[in-house]
DNA sequence: TATTGTTATACTCTATAACTATA
DNA sequence: TATAGTTATAGAGTATAACAATA
């Protein structure tokens, strides 16, 4: 349990951190947009997989995901393919052309942040990735929702909305 | 000087960051959108200043801060006043409205931030911000351009576009 | 009837460029 | 002529909702 001062701060961090983002975006090729970049270095990372997935992956809603892929497919970088084990399924599979263009952007990655974090330790990098990867994780699970019964939630209480983000849920 | 596959992790990091930010604006005021937040934040912390400044400060280009600005005027969060060493400029000033709702915004994002990050330590969340802040700081500064003559830049030498952030440069 | 994925629509943030008013 | 700020326009990311195909 951190001070509320601290959680300030890490909200304003967090808040003015797209400056970082914007410029890390920058140095994409034109043709691949951020969100094209992140659904290529999920498969590469990951492996094949479904939209789904995918979706749950990036942490975005599918109808996100499904507009990447399919801006991904028309260049070229990934694949789609039936699943043999549901109809409804697709299965995504980064194509030759996309492993390429994976390599052309890791190397941009690497030789911005290196020139930006200069005088960054190995050590320095390595906490934050760390730390990122927590608080990702931290944002990830559903609600955790201010403890009241220790045990389960009881059954049918739903009162909050648990924020999935892989699909947006129907009010109908 | 870090190794190539951290900074790629570092990148992927980024740009996942996303849903980290999303969930920590969801808890904003329904009228109080992530940019009005941040410049009622950066009125806060730093006291009155010129739109330049603010531009500056929140690093992107003032034409969005202007807008970010007259939102939160309109609500009567901040007040703009004529500069007196300049007609041009304008002081921005919270008001009693605006550091109200800065005491919410502050409430709602330290329960947020409570809940979810429930298992860190303080000194967990203070090496975070301290990272973020350091980060934040190297992409503020204008590009490095890896290095070639250790004195100053030739005068006259504009090759590499300075990205600015607080105006763009007009190409008339 | 429920689920996977797609598409249409709308909202927010952002940068670019043109415009004004002061300097 | 240059600078501070505004506004109009366009591009990207996202969520919501409705729809198609399959289970």
């Amino acid at each position: 349990m951190a001070a509320r001062r601290r959680y300030d701060e890490l909200a304003r961090q967090l808040g003015a951190l797209g400056a970082a983002r914007r410029g890390l975006s920058r140095v994409l090729p034109s043709d691949c947009p951020p969100g094209a970049a992140a659904v290529l270095t999920a498969l590469d990372r990951y492996g094949e997989m479904r939209m789904s997935k995918l979706a749950e992956l990036l942490a975005v809603d599918m109808s996100v995901t499904s507009r990447h892929v399919a801006y991904a497919v028309e260049r070229g970088w990934i694949s789609r393919h039936p699943d043999p084990l549901d109809g409804r399924c697709r299965l995504l599979r980064l194509t030759g052309s996309g492993v390429k263009l994976l390599v052309q952007i890791s190397d941009r990655h690497a030789t911005a942040l290196s020139e930006r974090l200069s005088g960054w330790s190995d050590e320095d990098v390595g906490r934050l990735v760390e730390l990122l990867a927590r608080l990702r994780a931290a944002f990830d699970e559903p609600r955790p929702r201010a403890a009241a019964r220790p045990a389960g939630p009881a059954p049918g209480s739903r009162t909050t909305r648990t924020t999935r983000t892989t699909r947006t849920p129907s009010r109908t």
